[in-house]
DNA sequence: GCCAACCAGATTGTCAACAATTTTGACGAT
DNA sequence: ATCGTCAAAATTGTTGACAATCTGGTTGGC
């Protein structure tokens, strides 16, 4: 896209600089390894160098981006290793948000999220409709955190997604991967809406240790 | 102290400012809620306002300090709910380095850290030799994560571990924490030397939980 | 041809001055 | 005495220029 190089009503801040390098990264639209040169960024996006330079340091901390000294920045390049720690770290800390949520939770709060795992469900993988089973998981997980009501672990936990987004989708594509997800879900809601939240963290840690072992078998064709 | 005035042998660098700050905000030295001025520290390390700006960036995404525009930096007052937060997530995560520790350990690896959790450990507590528990519950926690070769999960804990050092401390003059907290880590190594990962990690949170209990029930002397 | 030294261009690191904002303290009216 | 106003001082935010470093290509010697 063109940019508007007329004055804005208020200046663009770092934090949005962050959030838009944050999303190009995790789409991958800046791939892993990208050089990511200062001055052609800070012009684009129309703040100073120094500005730019503060973004890149917080897009380091989330280990979105790496430095090294007067060499520059690059996109983060995942090795198998490490997502399998992020892997690790999600089913432990995803799980504990289904924990919270579910204790936390009134009766009846995860209607809406069963309804939408139901036979629509189904139907659309059975038609390879990826982007509805996305939708809907991503309405679990972002429900999830939002009723653990743990800002630190939201925050957290959003740091590790953003670093296995694109992963996660492709691991997807495999044949059967949806359907297992699916299924693993429906167990969790129903957990969730018999109010055990125990067996639902019990088995949202198996589900994503599933998938991580799904990715091990697939590695080759996804990272 | 005096600050030399002299030439180093090499400029300190930015990380060098974020852990000593880093170190005395930790420790209370510098207490929640008091306000670091860029001129002076930046004086005081002999470096420039800039890269002092950059350290407090570093520190505002550990979440050590926290900033509002044109009105500078104070160290991080933790609520109440913060810390039950830190706890819930530090049940998790700890308790994962322990299971990850355990699995991939050789055998005989805990023999010296069990070895300083026996009877010594015992008199020194009714000695009130706090000191000393101190150093073998640290050694144990260093240990595990170090055994759990996960970097991601270590930076995450070494995170969480920074922002609630100074409680855990406190948490330890209520009497009888420590015997508590020793006869739970014994049963803890003793799941690991049997190379038991699930319950090692069982019991670590179950250990975690039990000092967040401890600590709702003395908040008012600890926070 | 091959390698090392070297130079020019590009890129990143650092700084000190300047601008914007907030805080402080004095002053005067009610 | 209390409050509001306002200017001065202190503090933070931003920038552009300069220094240090790396990259890539060229040259010259063997």
């Amino acid at each position: 896209m063109v940019r508007k190089a007329g004055k804005m009503a208020k200046s663009v801040s770092v934090d949005d600089v962050v959030n838009v390098l944050r999303e190009r990264i995790v789409n991958h639209e800046l791939p892993p390894g990208a050089k990511l040169r200062e001055a052609p960024l800070a012009a684009e996006y129309g703040i100073s160098r120094a500005r730019l330079r503060d973004a890149f340091s917080i897009l380091e901390q989330l280990g979105l981006i790496e430095r090294v000294r007067n060499q520059g920045a690059i996109v983060t390049r995942l090795s198998a290793e490490q997502v399998d720690e992020l892997f690790a770290m999600r089913e432990v800390l995803e799980a504990l948000a289904v924990r919270l949520a579910t204790e936390n939770a009134p009766k009846g709060a995860w209607d809406e999220l069963t309804e939408r795992f139901g036979p629509q469900a189904e139907r659309a993988i059975a038609e390879h409709d990826l982007d509805y089973y996305i939708s809907i998981v991503t309405a679990f997980r972002e429900q999830t955190i939002a009723a653990s009501q743990n800002e630190i672990l939201s925050q957290t936990l959003d740091g590790l997604y953003d670093r296995t987004k694109v992963l996660i989708r492709r691991l997807l594509l495999v044949p059967g991967r949806a359907q297992t997800g699916l299924i693993e879900h429906r167990k969790i809601l129903a957990a969730m809406n018999a109010g055990d939240a125990v067996l639902a963290e019990q088995l949202k840690r198996e589900n994503i240790r599933g998938a991580c072992e799904w990715f091990r078998n697939y590695r080759k064709f996804i990272l």
